[in-house]
DNA sequence: GAAAGTACCGAAAACGTTTTCGGAAAATTG
DNA sequence: CAATTTTCCGAAAACGTTTTCGGTACTTTC
């Protein structure tokens, strides 16, 4: 029941704690012998070094913070899988946090980790965050934060990203090469960087085919819901019967208006093509199947924490951390909620 | 850089470190004054506590592990978030670790839990674990283990689960019920007694209703995955064209079924029923979307923090902990992958 | 056979906190 | 004013580990 210590280990061989701690992390300067003893004895005792002492005496917890604005989202648990994957194989465990998109809610949060000590950190910004004082408090106090898909631009920090405003135009382009004429965008809220890259790629899309950018066809989600969805799906319908084509923000909004589209008798894509962003798993399995951006989660949680690792280690050897900006790269999956081109 | 400690304080104040640490924590041998003093000083210097050293003090770490078969799933998500809202309520951050469903990869996870001290564990087993030393080894540590969802009969520990047996029975009632005459059923692996309890549940329901049991209409599914519901079901209409009904043990799966037999022409539900198990958020939007048995991940992960909650209070009381098996109340969805009864 | 080197071990400090216990000073009591 | 109580404070131990620094004892060298 109670947990085996190295000083008992060292008072039933008679030696020192110091060897006894020696032997089992293998230093050179004890016998053969009693390293096998003292090992021997470790096993049978079911030794294991508590951790609280270690952590104490190397300054080091072993463990990182991972904030994300939502858990029950296909995207964002794709992000920890890969997360907590990559950790695990370089001895690191992960705490995760959820923002549920608020400020206060990311900021007390990022105070919990401070306080458990936590080595490193992982955020993905909520979208009601403006201000960035606790990400530069938090590294003020040496310690490695790593920003990733939602990030903020002012922030000095390694950040793993894909380029929304290229794929937003990609998605758009595809709707126009495929014989869109009036495209409609359902965005996301005003704050976060990557609802506003994708809108501008959206806009850029437009121009640079000499189209009209008409600011009434764009809808603001704010909650971003299957049901926003299908609401806005139907405004739309009512206040442009001309639109032919839609660019929606996430899978989850698209699937919501795809649905909603279906019920009220519209063909999809002949009368209104649709391309969402992020490739769920569900825009597959859905029918039609949804033209989407697919983002890799999980390679950007293995990214993220691969960037993390690297900045830990430096500073842990009193080394320069020098910030780094990854960009993955995302791919149209081209399926049948737009026509063929 | 380098964090305040009650040294630092006490030596500013010219008072002792007991005196400063008691202050902190409102002791009441300490003065107005001095406690004053004290408090606005820690704010100032932007005190926090060490952790590491309140662990080793204290024997906690105010952190509990989370061992589940696999992150990037609906149930699953929601019931982490269960978990971690109902955890930080408390004070206890969560550890996440993924079994993958494999019995080596469970225990292996459950020695990094104990190396970390948490000071408990939650767990949902996985389809290849048989045998459960590993979970009595760590209850044998003197913390609490509780199960929830995926758990084994035979280990004596509280668990949060549903009545799989009888929700099984309620979807293929509903089957017969609906007028199908010919039910098959897609369960999941062998092992886990959740596939086992809504097999079981399948079967007594046939019975119970005077219909023929017929071992050839069970299908087997080993990865419950999308695919897998998709060739089982081209498989069973090329066997079993009589069949009129399917009960699945999983929406993934029966997904997976449905848009299969979507493109292969067979009406839903007029010529063949499907009833699925879970209740993603998934099944709503499928068309026609998809009647299942609502299972309450969130409130599973919640009650499952409570009861481990409650027992780490009684081993810190040193109380004796009694074991509780909560099961949760699903209900049948009907939607419109089953006729109106 | 003395000097130098090598192999092995342990004392002790340190990490930062919590808590027990005793004691000094001040306030209260009769 | 002596006796008692109350108020306030601090010394010290403890949690279990890691690592530095010396110090023996033994071996090698010329």
């Amino acid at each position: 029941m109670k947990p085996t210590t190295l000083k008992e280990i060292a008072e039933i061989l008679g030696i020192s704690i110091t060897t006894v701690s020696k032997a089992l992390k293998d230093y050179p300067d004890v016998s053969k012998k009693t390293k096998a003893l003292v090992k021997e004895l470790a096993v049978t005792m079911n030794y294991r070094p508590n951790s609280f002492a270690v952590n104490l005496r190397t300054k080091e917890s072993k463990t990182i913070g991972l904030i994300i604005p939502e858990i029950v989202h296909h995207f964002f648990s794709s992000v920890i899988k890969g997360i907590i994957s990559q950790a695990e194989k370089k001895g690191y465990l992960v705490i995760i946090l959820q923002s549920d998109e608020s400020y206060d809610l990311e900021k007390k949060q990022m105070e919990l980790l401070l306080n458990k000590n936590v080595d490193g950190l992982l955020v993905s910004l909520a979208n009601a965050t403006a201000d960035f004082k606790h990400l530069t408090d938090f590294m003020e106090q040496g310690k490695p934060l790593v920003l990733f898909d939602k990030v903020a631009k002012i922030v000095n920090c390694s950040k793993i990203i894909i380029d929304d405003r290229k794929a937003a135009e990609t998605a758009t382009q595809h709707l126009i090469d495929t014989g869109c004429k009036r495209i409609a965008h359902f965005r996301g809220p005003l704050l976060p960087q990557n609802s506003i890259d994708r809108f501008l790629g959206y806009r850029k899309a437009l121009r640079d085919n000499n189209m009209e950018y008409d600011p009434s066809l764009v809808y603001i989600c704010s909650d971003m819901s299957y049901e926003e969805g299908g609401d806005y799906a139907a405004q739309l319908m009512k206040e442009h019967p001309d639109v032919d084509g839609i660019f929606i923000n996430t899978d989850l909004v698209a699937i919501g208006a795809l649905t909603t589209l279906k019920k009220m008798g519209i063909q999809i894509p002949e009368q209104v093509s649709i391309v969402g962003f992020s490739n769920w798993f569900m825009s597959q399995a859905i029918s039609p199947s949804l033209t989407t951006i697919d983002q890799p989660g999980f390679a950007m949680g293995q990214m993220a924490f691969k960037r993390l690792y690297k900045e830990m280690l430096a500073i842990k050897a009193k080394k320069p951390v020098t910030f780094k900006i990854k960009t993955l790269v995302t791919s149209l999956v081209k399926r049948e909620s737009t026509r063929e081109s």
